[in-house]
DNA sequence: GCCATATGAATGAAGG
DNA sequence: CCTTCATTCATATGGC
């Protein structure tokens, strides 16, 4: 919890010093080693990350969905939740700019790590360094097909963390 | 089935756009999101990877049974999880001869029942970034005591494995 | 009522 | 930072 907390007031990826302060302050409590605090953070950040990503993809879908699919059952896939990030210190606030970045970025992630409703507090917060991804209207691809987000699952599935919910046996 | 299927025909880590198609897909029978899927390939394979890890494991024993053990009372070997590996370099511990392993498998060890304290600060792994990091400051001070592993929580009925590093929820 | 097993989810650790 | 793996946790379920 203590890691978290530190995450929470804006520590993403401590120093050495840091780490080496954190983990003697953790050892209080069971053995660990600095490596441990690292790959935590490492971790964490990528996840917490990859929460942010789906969140804003969802939402861009909801966004999307106000119109047209008529009934469920549909195909669309094709990346709805792609959305190429800019990874590199995105320009903070929403610019759409493009930006060209001049990587590729290599695939994207879809979206896993979702779960967690609650939206409590915090996020807000992220306001330092947030290396921020944000949606950058990737050249290629995405242009494919407008079709829209597969929402149309008919059942909203988010419900919460749902977890299990029908999905027996589909397989 | 339809995933056994594809896993069948040699999916295993599908890609952010196979995983959309296939959750639109499987979305007709049920409710499922991209995460679902993603999480389903990972366990199989590792499911997979693992029940071929035990095959194995037991071949060995067999074939070593003819020597070394007194009585083939198979100690329930269940997990003999062993510990840390790199990934990689399949250590076949115990390098028994022959094995012949070369391939290109990615099987890797498998372990069986020698229980050998690990020493645990191994990580002869240096060379990573946390290692560079760690390395610097005058490690070897702060050593606070160490109280020792929480104990608690590890408790597993089956056979030992030893160490296994308990850090449990110290979070 | 326990077990053993199965499977989804999550997290730690590495490699790249 | 991104992927992948191994492990582990938590349930769900089928037997006995």
């Amino acid at each position: 919890m203590i890691l978290e907390e530190m995450y929470r007031s804006g520590v993403r990826t401590p120093s050495a010093q840091q780490i080496q302060q954190i983990t003697a302050h953790l050892s209080n409590y069971g053995r660990i080693e600095g490596k441990n605090v690292f790959y935590w953070f490492q971790n964490h950040k990528a996840r917490e990350r990859q929460k942010l990503r789906r969140r804003l993809s969802r939402h861009y879908q909801l966004l999307c969905s106000g119109h047209s699919l008529p009934h469920h059952q549909l195909y669309c896939m094709q990346d709805a939740t792609a959305f190429p990030q800019s990874r590199h210190h995105a320009t903070p606030t929403h610019s759409l700019h493009l930006e060209s970045n001049g990587g590729l970025n290599l695939l994207e992630k879809m979206e896993i790590g979702n779960a967690e409703e609650a939206p409590e507090t915090n996020y807000e917060a992220f306001g330092h360094d947030w290396t921020s991804m944000m949606m950058l209207p990737n050249r290629r691809s995405l242009r494919t097909l407008d079709l829209f987000p597969t929402t149309s699952t008919g059942l909203k599935d988010e419900c919460a963390t749902s977890k299990s919910s029908s999905s027996t046996s589909i397989n």
